[in-house]
DNA sequence: GATGAATGAGCTTTCATTCAT
DNA sequence: AATGAATGAAAGCTCATTCAT
């Protein structure tokens, strides 16, 4: 049981670093080298866990996307209306894109973007399902309730997605006069102006 | 006068096939020689119009962000209300993304993610200021005429251009159930409720 | 004595198992992890057998011409004629090739051309004596007997190599029109002609 | 016209350097960058040749057969008798395989036994057609002159590839006890007693 | 202006072999 | 004896850019 353990902790440590380092200089940008370095690991050795770069990248969003969901699984749980879970799920999205950046980078810089890598296994989204499928459950429970308009989930999921990350994807530029959690309450509001009943 | 022409004609030649390839089979996939082929035309030669693939890549989200800057300057003069003005956008928008899908998914798959290309000499997003300027001056009228609630400008335009370019990245997976056009009025209500007064 | 004899056992089957696939894949396209995987055994412990993948390839061809030559043997100790031993002889190597093509292969495919590899350990065909001492034990009998001409045994030694050889490449090749029993008779009486007093 | 020209030239040198190196060497352990080396060329430029190293080794089976070929076109075409003509192709072989032993070695070292470089594009023996066509012309001949025993092409074509091939070997592995131009009397005289009518 | 052969650093990936357990 | 994670050198190939013509 250990060996397994030990396996499975060092291939999540391959995602940690590897993740930080496709969002920060690019997925073309960042070589095998530079991933095995960082982690005093040699080359072949990194091919013992993933066998291609692409790979590695295609189990970073499945890994991102999981963590992402997870977050906004717990909003759901609550019991609170749809006007203040919208608010949460801002606050955690912008919370993690100040404290863990890396994540939200790599759905705008990598995933959003590579479109050759991802084609091979991720089709319709299925790699980044862990995250749409809570944006779901959210959206359906705030119609159910009859505090969100009835309208094509997509027309709303939409909004989240690129609303959110095109929010952080301006910080990113460095073209936001202020922080990102100074819109908490704009953003919030505007969606939830957009959606509601 | 004839021979600036007819080089200024050259160039716009090599920044909409450039657009074209980059856009279609991303900015690492396309290669110089790629460029060059589909223009008849040889790779030193190239070289005198553009000084490098990244000074190409930077003249071409100018000259993008300008074509749809001057639509969107179309509807900032008609003299119709801001939803109205929000729904004609919206249709150039989507308009685009399914006729020259080249300039949309240029944003999506190469200015948005290779920040290392357009680091040096787009600071703060100044080589998109043709669509953004015009985004401010609809927003700004709006505002002013009390048809839109006053707030952080780039809480309205994060939802344009995240909105919007959400939506197209999306049709691009094949994940929309419905054409583009069908979610017009989706998104139109949307974008308004989210900003009215 | 058990210890000892379980030892030679697993020799052999590794043996057996790189031939198969050192003459299928090829030598250079076979890992030592593809022969590890087929025999359930670990790479570490297959290197207690053979201490490099060259010197294992060594032990084959030794092994092989071994067991080629224990078949000529056969042929040698009947009491026929030069003419009907050919023809034995013929029967036999494509009868291998056929039922055990792994053999034939490995000579072909493997030995004939890594020199780099069974330059050092086999100088002088040394590796292959086992086969060659029974066609010249063959030759030196049919001449004697006064049924072959005398000539420098090399000249009929690369008769029998090649020719056999040669048409085994070719029915690898799948160029042969028929079967390889169905050009015995003809093989046999082509070699037969070629060296009779 | 010279620029053509030129690129031809620099193709068949390319090909008689890599051609050297590979017979010499090994295919495996021929590098891309010792061929460049080799004509002070760089790698890259290399490519602009030849696609791949697979591809480079087709062609250059391509060309040996070729010009192993229009020797033997020679000897088919003198009014000699079968007879005088095996000679001739014998000393042909030797001769080649003395001089310019990197052709012969090619044949034996590289095509022989990468089947893995050779199947796609060089099926059923297409790239040595060159050699196998005079070889059916010269025995055809020999049959309709009733100077040879009328029998399967191929029982005759791999007497000579193979018998000749062999003796080749035989020589490369130093085992020879004498130069090959001493075995044209007897490799002769065996061949020709095996096809004579 | 136009050509395209030439450069060479740099990339991903492979694999024989070792060694701590 | 047996394991298999780890090593790291080396391979084939790509491509932005230059420059002699």
């Amino acid at each position: 049981m250990k060996i397994a353990e030990k396996k499975a902790r060092k291939r999540e440590s391959i995602i940690l670093t590897a993740l930080q380092l496709f969002s920060t200089k690019g997925f073309h940008k960042t070589t095998i080298p530079d991933i095995a370095d960082k982690l005093h690991m040699s080359v072949g050795n990194l091919y013992n866990y993933f066998s291609s770069k692409d790979m590695l990248a295609k189990e970073i969003i499945k890994f991102t996307s999981e963590v992402l969901g997870n977050e906004i699984k717990t909003v759901n749980m609550m019991d609170i209306s749809s006007e203040e879970k919208i608010r949460k799920i801002v606050e955690i999205y912008f919370g993690m894109a100040s404290e863990k950046p890396e994540m939200i980078e790599y759905f705008l810089r990598v995933y959003l973007s590579h479109r050759e890598v991802f084609a091979d296994g991720c089709e319709g989204m299925t790699c980044v399902s862990g995250f749409i499928t809570e944006i779901m459950i959210f959206f359906d429970d705030g119609v159910s309730k009859e505090e969100l308009r009835d309208q094509d989930f997509f027309s709303a999921f939409g909004l989240f997605m690129g609303y959110l990350g095109g929010m952080v994807f301006l910080k990113g530029e460095e073209i936001l006069p202020r922080e990102l959690d100074e819109y908490v309450d704009d953003i919030s509001r505007n969606i939830y102006y957009a959606l509601k009943a």
